[in-house]
DNA sequence: GTGAAAGCGCTAACAT
DNA sequence: ATGTTAGCGCTTTCAC
């Protein structure tokens, strides 16, 4: 009862509904296929029917069908992401990146929040699968053994981003990331070598920052140092949780000089809350960060955090997706793409 | 060449390759209107079969082609949405909120960044109307005329959000927004009210921001007051842009005694400029953001601001086009949810 | 409650 | 350089 109806408003507007393809090539003259060439190969028509067609398609405001184009030809030109969240900054450069290289590659991006449940990851991947997208790209691989099932019996190009292979888990596909462990590793190392000995550690209650908390209490241990005290968060994390979950640790262990925060928002917060306590950071506490965001450099004291080059790991992906499409079939398929510590101001 | 070329790894997995709807009622035995029905309409579907084509559904594997679906039915089952960038921490709630509005009414959300750029905007509604989206929803209501005329004649469901209509536009479809004008009209009121008379502002140069200092103009002129330092910020307005702005308005104009800036995270940055400068605020100088962010009652001093409702913005939004698609015809189609001035230590 | 036939608007061979 | 013939995998009448 609907594929007639007009919405309200009906007046003598220049187009009449919606024109198809059949249309535009009655109006200009030609069949069929030659507005599909002039559309999709135009090297492959000559100028004047070229010329031609797009004056009927202006006429008519013609707007190809790309439901009916990807049914037939089986190929979509969409590449589909799921990141946890797209309120966390930390993913949203690479994110934006990713967009980049897929459009200059002629993809488009769809976009999906797991919320950090792997039941919402499997749903959204079951109806990507299912709008057959060329292409996906995960967050983390702690993906559920149903959900790599599934991805590797539909054939689909994955790229896992964010971390690298963790035993027992292999990469699905295609991989670009780093060590968390590592990452929290050295975090822990930067502050050891400053002289701290009471470590802290705040982050969200979630994979990637479980793993830097297990790397970051490793290197204590190697230093003899088994008491780090921590606070996971579960997700989302905001800026207004470090306060209130560094005054928990310290009502734990007032002795505490250094805290490890898992993104560098959280740690401003941290250094809020010492501004509100009259805390001079570094000297009565060390804050450290996590991602290199823009809040790192313009914080007071500047932040020492974790560099992560998210642009580059989204860039990375959408060429190993786009090598992928174009059906070349060598290339890397594991990429580590590192961390770096930066000093600054605030240890 | 790839339609039948299988990728690499070609185990003995279960299903063999992707199973249509034929092959599902072949195996459960009815044929493939009842597969159909007993996906989309199970109701409709005696219990027993219903059972069966579950079972053949899951021994194969089946994954439903949505895009043959949508061409058959045409509807798409997705609803997309423009916003500037997603790095713009602003627009993430609205659309959290919108995306679960519309998965909660079984539609999904298609996310495109026009990274402020008109052409970008166009290309991609050009293309969304190319998948035929159910309904769309757009940043702010300065659309070109070309666009609208577009809009129009496709004939989709269309929200603009987080502005009113500003003379000479008006809506296209439906809106949900606030008057930017009286918002920066509201936090100059506020600032002269605490008795700032040299007042200086720092935003993005964009619409939105841009009718926020109007507003903030029009209300000190009101008072006498005709000398409003502004610095505008070519997007993205980041939070170390904030620092440097606010140096380059003191370097103008010493005397200032209040700021306000377009969003949290640059006030935020204000606050850390001037903790590096050892400044008291709002002793020295009063800071007053947009927005109330989660940064806003984090900060210190926390944060005086323009509270906006984004989440209910997302949520009405979505709301809206949820009655309109499942074919409702009143209720409101311009809403204006306002906006609040909350006061707190920064001025 | 279930099925048979027709077609959504395009692209992919294969001609010419 | 252009056209013809077949589908892509579903949903929709309409019939039983």
């Amino acid at each position: 009862m609907n594929r007639k109806s007009n919405r309200s408003g009906d007046a003598a507007s220049p187009a009449p509904g919606r024109a198809r393809m059949s249309d535009v090539a009655a109006t200009a003259g030609v069949s069929l296929v030659t507005v599909s060439r002039a559309i999709n190969e135009p090297d492959k028509v000559s100028p004047d029917t070229l010329a031609a067609v797009r004056a009927a398609i202006e006429q008519l405001g013609y707007v190809p069908n790309l439901t009916a184009g990807s049914l037939a030809s089986s190929r979509s030109r969409i590449v589909a992401a799921i990141v946890p969240t797209i309120s966390n900054l930390v993913f949203s450069e690479t994110i934006e990146a990713l967009a980049q290289t897929l459009a200059d590659g002629g993809y488009q991006l769809l976009l999906g929040q797991s919320g950090y449940r792997a039941g919402d990851e499997m749903a959204l991947v079951d109806t990507f699968l299912g709008r057959r997208v060329d292409g996906l790209v995960l967050t983390g691989n702690a993906q559920t053994p149903a959900l790599r099932a599934k991805l590797k019996r539909a054939g689909v190009p994955v790229v896992q981003t964010w971390d690298l292979p963790t035993p027992p888990n292999q990469p699905i596909d295609m991989l670009v990331g780093f060590s968390n462990l590592d990452a929290g590793r050295a975090a822990a190392e930067h502050l050891l070598d400053r002289g701290h000995r009471a470590l802290a550690f705040i982050g969200a209650e979630e994979d990637r920052s479980r793993l830097r908390l297990e790397g970051f209490r490793a290197a204590a241990a190697a230093r003899g140092i088994d008491d780090v005290q921590a606070e996971l968060i579960r997700p989302p994390a905001l800026i207004d949780d470090a306060g209130p979950r560094l005054a928990q640790i310290l009502a734990r262990r007032p002795e505490v000089t250094a805290v490890f925060c898992n993104n560098d928002l959280l740690a401003a917060g941290v250094l809020f809350e010492c501004t509100q306590r009259g805390w001079p950071v570094p000297g009565r506490i060390a804050v450290m960060g996590f991602g290199d965001l823009a809040v790192a450099r313009a914080a007071s004291p500047r932040l020492s955090t974790v560099q992560i080059r998210r642009a580059e790991m989204g860039e990375r992906a959408g060429q190993m997706l786009l090598a992928r499409l174009s059906g070349e079939t060598d290339g890397p398929t594991l990429i580590d793409i590192g961390f770096e510590v930066v000093a600054r101001a605030s240890t």
